[in-house]
DNA sequence: CTGTTAGCGCATTCAA
DNA sequence: TTGAATGCGCTAACAG
């Protein structure tokens, strides 16, 4: 069961490998019109199908790129994956697809096995903990796009969310319909997650840009675990938050719990608004607002990035960071 | 800023090429204590990354598996991939993965280009549709690993859930509270896609072994475009269903869209269930029952098939169909 | 214990 | 137009 190579199909229709390998890279300018019909057909005969290993060794291009996300429990990073997905078919390139699950070690080793495997480039949703590995890829010259995160002192181009903008269409739409008690729940910022913190700064300068107090027991960012506390605390303080703007898909998915479990109803006891869309906003009862990410424009985004340092594009002012609009989608649950 | 190689270190280190080699593949008895330090000394230094794609092809072994799902807007699709890459990470494998979309054309293209990539095997969601591509890979002893679908007449390990025990689950959990006109709604069935077929079947069987009539009114299997439609009909019907089971999450999705819109009450208008857990089952009003699939011990399954396959301990026996049982969620909404 | 050698399958000069 | 030769980076006998 010998796998056949270049070489087999050469013999058997009597040119050289070179020839063959010309003919493969569709450099039919070098082989007459009937070598090139009886290679077609030896292949076709033989079922011949080069050896991508082989051929990436040679030209050293695998046409794989990794993709490193920071969680993928998050939709928003499945979203993105397949989008990102989509677009590197139609460019011929595959992705390798890893979950850093929050541990920066988790995501050292991706990067380094993925290094190792010769792809040709990486989209990362950085942890934020291997700014030393981030530096060295650069030095290596290795192509580099991040997604959804900066991470301070890398000038690395980064496509994003404008997560100030999407803090204030949330808190502007929360005041618009009278709310004056707005909270914000994210969960942890401990290792600055930079669209944590920018959504919290975000709330806090359209308050003030409305010239309302921003109360610090109104902002939590507690661990996963810790969600359904933190918001039991909000609803037993003194003046209690009349909204609750939830920073993503799980934190959204842990207030629509507690609310059920104490039996609260949305508007009239809490107003509710949720950063990224989920599947149930449009028959939740009562629908949910929320803001949603474009995901579709920043995959495409990334990819173009990221292939056009592949292909040495890297025209200067490449490496910006990309803030992408969110929208609003206005429905009643505020 | 030439890459550096196996003969760099060596030419460093001041030893053989072979040795180095024999070093990265940690066979240390061939080597003095010296010449180990030494060159792990000089690997450090020179910040040496062993070249996989040389390997590779060397050893015709990439580490690398193909994942192709039929389509991964189903959350079962997301979940299985999770945890599939999960279980190859730990194995050192990295997951290739694609979405074929429904189309078997893309399926085929996938296969091609990742048997030319030399993937040491593939896990498939068959689209059903390239049966010949699967017999040709199983000639060439290519390792592969069925997952949610069965092929007819093709004798590759399949790992899936038990179908028929899925629906009776819902049928019984239906019958038990008293609902009489049980429907049952999946996506198309027109190319024989086998859960879809199986549920279907299982409903069926459900009914008559409760001695209750098959009303073919109450069988919908439209395309995803058509659910909305097909909904509608059912509830037109003189005698309009009192349960539903939803065959998949993008139906009871389109189900509960369609009974918001039309302000029908769960469970009195109508009773829910789906096979497929979703995310807002728990907190829903009503909350909704669900039939959910073990994704994770089907993942694990399917894994320790295909890595079987690579290390060619193929025992006998190892090629049937592994049915994993679901189990009932019950809550409000029947 | 260490070095030499010969490929893995393909692409690419450079001659013919 | 075609073919022979060389090397990509690594592994694996086989000698020494």
């Amino acid at each position: 069961m010998k796998n056949i190579t270049i070489a087999d199909v050469a013999r058997h229709a009597e040119v050289s490998k070179s020839t063959v390998s010309q003919y493969l890279n569709k450099r039919y300018e070098y082989m007459s019109e009937t070598t090139r019909k009886k290679i077609e057909k030896t292949i076709k005969e033989l079922n011949y199908r080069p050896n991508v290993v082989a051929r990436s060794l040679k030209q050293k291009s695998t046409f794989t790129v990794g993709v490193i996300v920071a969680n993928i429990l998050h939709t928003f990073s499945t979203q993105i994956i397949r989008a990102i997905e989509n677009n590197f078919h139609q460019k011929g390139f595959h992705i390798i697809v890893c979950n850093a699950d929050d541990e920066p070690e988790k995501e050292r080793n991706y990067i380094e096995m993925l290094m190792a495997k010769q792809v040709d480039g990486f989209i990362i949703f950085p942890t934020g903990g291997n700014v030393d590995l981030y530096k060295e890829m650069i030095n290596q010259n290795i192509p580099l796009v991040f997604m959804d995160r900066t991470i301070d002192e890398m000038d690395i181009p980064t496509v994003m969310l404008d997560n100030m903008d999407a803090s204030r269409l949330a808190v502007q739409s929360l005041v618009d319909k009278g709310y004056k008690r707005i909270s914000i729940i994210t969960t942890s910022i401990i290792r600055n997650i930079s669209p944590r913190v920018e959504r919290i700064q975000g709330y806090k300068k359209a308050l003030e840009d409305f010239q309302m107090p921003v109360v610090p027991d109104y902002i939590k960012s507690p661990d996963v675990k810790n969600l359904n506390l933190a918001i039991g605390e909000l609803f037993q303080l003194n003046a209690p938050p009349d909204a609750i703007i939830a920073g993503n898909d799980r934190v959204l998915i842990g207030v629509l719990n507690y609310i059920k479990e104490h039996d609260l109803k949305i508007p009239d006891d809490i107003a509710v608004i949720g950063i990224d869309e989920v599947s149930f906003a449009g028959f939740f009862t009562p629908t949910i607002s929320t803001i949603s990410q474009p995901t579709v424009e920043m995959a495409n985004q990334a990819v173009k990035l990221l292939l056009n340092q592949i292909n040495q594009e890297v025209d200067l002012g490449e490496t910006g960071v990309y803030r992408l609009k969110a929208t609003l989608n206005s429905r009643e649950s505020y």
